[in-house]
DNA sequence: GTTAGCACTCAACGAAAGTGAGTGCTAACA
DNA sequence: TGTTAGCACTCACTTTCGTTGAGTGCTAAC
């Protein structure tokens, strides 16, 4: 059944009031705040039809009403409006990020400060990482004598190292010769070419070196099908902000949680690559996550140089300012998109 | 004025019973649960002294006592055993920690809550940092037509590296001679080295390439100075599982603050570099930082190869098991020591 | 279809009384 | 003189119970 128009008007009144104050919504409230030309009791009738449809739910008898997920559902597709951030909002922001980042590490997790602090909810960073990489260069460099650098860069631009021990007698020039043919050998290469075949012959034409290209080439794989995804969380104590989490048992459920990196980066993956949409937003417990069931999830995907792929979000109540939250999110998403380019690919634009 | 034998007996038995309950400890709750072989009614007497001595607090009259700050401080440097891991304690730890650990900050990041599950309090890991480092090597790669990769080694370890786009004519040979020409100016000197006469020799001896080589030796300085110290929290959420913190407010005070780096970076920092003692302990206002007042902060120094520094720690209420948090970050630190030996110097001890 | 009116519901607040763990003091005891 | 039993007193904590007020749902009139 469609919602008629007025009942989407205080749908909508009721939620937004939610949103702001966190208290339950009574009808008198919504006649006096709202112009919509009605009496409380015509609102009351009104909402009882959508408490009905489910759009709304009662804590009790004698509360007002809040918004059921659905209700937040039906707002988000349907009726939110988009919010424009104020010049300041936007300088603010500029100025944050505006400055020289040298590691991928510290980008990422400042950045996921920069989120939560403007949009005082806790924030997530992915780290970026390639759907498939292939290999684009690896070097040794002798640093001292018995130990060698490993120093791996894949297509995406990641950057990779590891030292290794080396018996002493192996020289600078030796490394070199070794490097380069290695180099020459797997250049191009992704994980899925390293065929045992292919390993054979490397491991016969270089056999007196064969424990030290077993080192190299386990690191190079590594490199290429490189593990699990990190993520950083930045102020996931904003979460006490919110009135829902003044019970001590539901902060301590959500921040134990929160504070697992396996657990939110198992949450991420959930999302899929969105490539369904730019923006995905979990209300509840459309989340899978039982942790989750009382928070709501909103993640944008990021891609640098097509190659590099990533997810930032922010966890808040399910009773949040989404509109205010998807303009933060789409600003800092375009401009550590940028960073990012210009970090990997060494690229001014 | 020392405090008799009796005394300290009667101290400690608060003060355990008060770790172990978190509730105020009543003169029958010790006559009866400790064997001190006197009544009540002495004990309240031997109380009421220690209160007057500053041992001990009262939270209102009708309550037991709590350890006062000194009190807490007499038993951490008089009174408490050592405490001794139990075997499975040990195998449990050792077992979480003997995997292989590929990057510096996976390894921080991975300890600090291998602590935070140890002690279950927050941990607290700085990642390692040379006090003066001196470059070993410095090499450019030609990652692709107009790109370079800039890679650092320091004497302490520390691999750093950094995207650099160059103009479209530098090939694979210029950069190798540039590589090798800076390598050899620079290897060997630390930050106070760098003097404007120095560079302008160099300078002068490839002008041509004076942006090129001014944005090298810029990133060489950098990886010397080190910029700030960066630290990982683990287990955060861990404080909210001592009832000191059922208090929202005192919740939300205390994650706020080691939610940011800088903060607990900040405060580490006044903690000294630890040549008096290998393991410092901050009870309540001890620590200078007010939002800790209620807290206490243990913390162990590491070191690497005599070169490397830092710190690793936990944060718990005052009321802490000080004995088993030492023991365990005692062991804890010295297989840290260890992996992070076999991780940057590629030993394999 | 809309609205005023009214009885009803129920969380939240607050005062009052009861409970009990613990203290401090006194007087008796060894 | 140090130790202990006894007892009055204190005070946070809990429970009970009435009050308040925001809000609902229903009915009847407009």
């Amino acid at each position: 059944m469609e919602l008629s128009e007025r009942k989407k008007a205080i749908l909508q009144a009721i939620i937004e009031d939610y949103i702001q104050t966190a208290e339950p919504v009574g009808s008198r409230n919504i006649a006096k705040n709202h112009d919509l030309g009605l009496s409380a009791a015509t609102i009351r009738n009104e909402m009882a039809d959508l408490e009905e449809m489910g759009y709304l739910d009662k804590p009790h008898t004698s509360a007002g009403r809040i918004p059921s997920e659905m209700g937040y559902r039906f707002y988000v597709d349907s009726l939110m409006h988009r919010y424009s951030l104020t010049m300041e909002e936007i300088a603010s922001l500029q100025s944050s990020m505006d400055r020289k980042y040298s590691q991928l590490e510290n980008v990422v997790s400042e950045i996921s400060d920069i989120i939560s602090k403007a949009t005082n909810y806790p924030a997530i960073v992915e780290l970026p990482m390639a759907q498939t990489s292939r290999l684009r260069s690896v070097k040794m460099m002798l640093i001292e004598q018995g130990s060698v650098l490993i120093v791996v860069v894949t297509d995406a631009g990641v950057v990779r190292n590891r030292h290794m021990k080396v018996s002493g007698d192996i020289d600078y020039e030796v490394i070199d010769s070794i490097s380069e043919f290695l180099s020459g050998q797997l250049t191009g290469l992704c994980a899925d070419d390293f065929t045992p075949a292919r390993l054979m012959l490397i491991y016969e034409a270089m056999a007196s070196y064969g424990d030290f290209l077993k080192t190299v080439i386990e690191f190079v794989l590594e490199c290429l099908t490189n593990g699990q995804r990190r993520v950083y969380v930045g102020g996931a104590s904003n979460i006490l902000k919110n009135p829902e989490f003044e019970n001590i048992d539901r902060a301590r459920e959500f921040l134990s949680f929160i504070d697992s990196r396996e657990n939110v980066s198992q949450m991420l993956s959930l999302l899929g690559n969105g490539e369904d949409a730019p923006i995905s937003i979990k209300i509840g417990s459309e989340n899978a996550v039982p942790e989750m069931r009382d928070t709501s999830l909103v993640v944008a995907n990021y891609s640098v140089g097509g190659k590099l792929h990533g997810k930032i979000g922010i966890i808040g109540p399910k009773r949040m300012n989404y509109a205010r939250v998807i303009s933060s999110l789409e600003l800092i998403n375009s401009n550590l998109t940028e960073i990012l380019g210009r970090m990997i690919y060494g690229k001014d634009e």
